[in-house]
DNA sequence: ACATTATATCGTAATATTGCAATATAGTAT
DNA sequence: ATACTATATTGCAATATTACGATATAATGT
């Protein structure tokens, strides 16, 4: 016990948990926010914007990077680092779809 | 180590974070859609929808209230929980918002 | 009062995450 | 070749999550 039991889920809710999970985490939030705010997406200076260490920033950019969140490109002597529009696209629809959803619910008891 | 250091975020990323993370495991994301798409919200049936035993999914709808994704009233024997729209228009609102900053961004290198 | 039903909490084992120091890797510059 | 800079990986300690059996709680029905 202690693993997630994804194999009882759909795809679907597998996929979504796993970028969900990835935005799970403030320094994760903060490190999208600095990416989608600085215009241009070298990001050799997220370490010196986040309050961690760089092996830490590392890390949860390759959490980021796994959820398919992110992408990273070697760009001569740093790193690229971009959000990936299609996964933040996926996201923003099915949230917006559940909203929808919500809209047209009438019974509603709390 | 080991603890998120929550107190070096906003508080707006903190909570973002707190709400992503509660929707970060397929087990929270079945449990979210089945409270929407049962129109009615008296949700005793969730331990027979979900392969899970009844002390998880006990535990997994505490974690979806802590984070304020549903509210759940006592309901005679059984117990309402219903998914809370303000809090998924919050969510909405912030990824439809990243959608757009994303939209107007120029120079991609990935 | 007692059984039944529905949900919550406790305790605990297995596993995962978070954070960082130390170290490795890879490219650039001298 | 050597030093420098930027990022990744390794190893490890502290903490958190996941899952569930056992048990508790609380309301209903008989």
């Amino acid at each position: 016990m202690g693993a997630t039991k994804t194999d009882h889920f759909s795809e679907e809710q597998n996929k979504l948990a796993i970028m969900m999970k990835a935005l799970g985490h403030p320094a994760r939030i903060a490190i999208m926010e600095h990416l989608i705010s600085v215009d241009s997406c070298i990001c050799g200076d997220l370490v010196n914007v986040l309050p961690l260490a760089q092996p830490t920033v590392s890390q949860h950019l390759k959490e980021l990077k796994n959820a398919g969140l992110i992408k990273g490109n070697i760009e001569g002597t740093a790193i690229c680092y971009c959000v990936d529009k299609d996964a933040i696209a996926e996201l923003q629809r099915y949230l917006a779809n559940t909203t929808l959803q919500l809209e047209h619910k009438e019974k509603s008891c709390c």
